[in-house]
DNA sequence: GGCCGCGAGCGTGCATACAAATTCCGCGGG
DNA sequence: CCCGCGGAATTTGTATGCACGCTCGCGGCC
């Protein structure tokens, strides 16, 4: 896994001292994801981003310090957007001694995957009983243009918009609680999809069951959608424990 | 808004300016849930049992001078603690304005107990498959203890071994991530019991289901279990809408 | 030669000062 | 009498300085 050594992916390597180069921060990482104030979630989506890209590997500590002086900003934001990370489980902060990227063995995966499992199997029941008509048809369009993606083959593109459905349907849930919990998992699940480069085979596995689940949800059969959503994510499990094992 | 009037609990009323008595904070709220230094986990720690105490209203604002001033600390490890409230859904963050309580109606109550039951009931089924003897042997024994409580008719106690089973369970999943979602509710699950006054009818019938849970869990039925748990939470949640139609 | 104690260096935790933003109150105009 | 507007006060957001705790390396001691 040959992640590059330079912890910093953005700062181009004119020049040699990020502090003499205050560019405040990029940008393009102001999204409206931001929680407060600008420079906080501005942090924030910033060092998540490297973290579920593996721009920073897993057991790196985040000084501080040094990433005061890359981001251009103070200590006093920096540490609420640590906090907020810790918060999603990307960083784990020891008392005294600093955040550190947490790991992400197998097992965590495995614990990982189950969970959302869960939270959206129980949303895919809600969603069922309770989704709009104009939800559930906004999700099948966009599994329609999922499909367009995965016969050209695209995968980063046909990555997000799979993102957008299961997010759909927890969304019709119209349950605010069970979003919450999607929303707080799918960053550590993005990064966890990373670790595996995607089998082809479990790819076509993958769009049969997607195929099953709109059918479920188009029908309303909540319990059918429930029991085919909860092992979803499972059945991608084989592939990155295969990965995990060619790793060591 | 009559937001409580006195605003500590544990300062005394000698002293009219809470600035001049600046008792670092009550000991007693030190406990080992504090994540960080001492102070961020302490002022986590109080604020949180008042909110779920229900000692400040939903709506009211969290001033962080005021509380700053009561507390006796500074305001960068109260902002963080205020954040840490936020990710456990207790306040809700507006933008360059502050911290408010969350409300707590009763669509909200609705929608977590949906969600703890889901993160149970995905616990439960995991828990009898590779929970260890020895923690159903604990369970098993803190159910008995709580059921002396409940012939007893001692609510808080019963209510705080009910807890603990209920955390047990999840602890036997072995799944740090349902547990850590299960954490993550039980302070706001916590608030949300104390707006309806436990209703007789409705023990009773809690006590049976977790007799019949205990069987279940006993005989490491997942299947079983699992479909126990997770109207649990909903079952009460009937007393609770009453609670709240009578309120308005 | 190995083990223990100690001091320097570093990094986090906390406190405080400054600046931007928002809100509220008072005033003038319609 | 109601609405719009401007300024001051309050409150949050940010920056920086200080102090404690931890780590690690060196010197002394066994």
């Amino acid at each position: 896994m040959t992640v590059h050594a330079l912890p910093a992916s953005s700062v181009p390597a004119g020049s040699p001292d990020p502090a003499l180069d205050p560019v405040p921060l990029d940008p393009a990482s102001l999204d409206g994801a931001g929680r407060k104030g600008r420079l906080h979630g501005a942090a924030v989506a910033l060092l998540r981003e490297r973290i579920v890209s593996g721009a920073v590997l897993p057991g790196a500590f985040l000084r501080e310090k040094e990433l005061c002086e890359e981001l251009g900003i103070s200590r006093t934001p920096l540490r609420e957007a640590i906090r907020t990370l810790a918060s999603e489980g990307l960083v784990r902060l020891a008392p005294n001694r600093g955040a550190v990227v947490s790991a992400l063995d197998f097992s965590e995966v495995e614990a990982l995957y189950q969970a959302v499992g869960q939270v959206e199997a129980g949303a895919a029941k809600l969603a069922c009983r309770v989704g709009s008509d104009a939800e559930i048809a906004e999700i099948r369009v966009i599994h329609h243009q999922m499909m367009i993606l995965y016969v050209r083959r695209d995968l980063p593109e046909y990555l997000a918009l799979n993102q957008r459905i299961h997010r759909g349907i927890v969304t019709a849930s119209h349950n605010p609680v069970l979003l919450e919990l999607w929303e707080l998992l799918a960053p550590r699940v993005r990064r966890a999809r990373g670790l595996a480069n995607h089998d082809p085979a479990r790819w076509d596995a993958a769009v049969r069951e997607h195929e099953e689940m709109l059918a479920a949800l188009t029908a309303r059969d909540g319990a059918r959608l429930s029991a085919l959503m909860e092992p979803h994510y499972l059945n991608g499990l084989t592939v990155i424990k295969a990965a995990a094992e060619r790793a060591g």
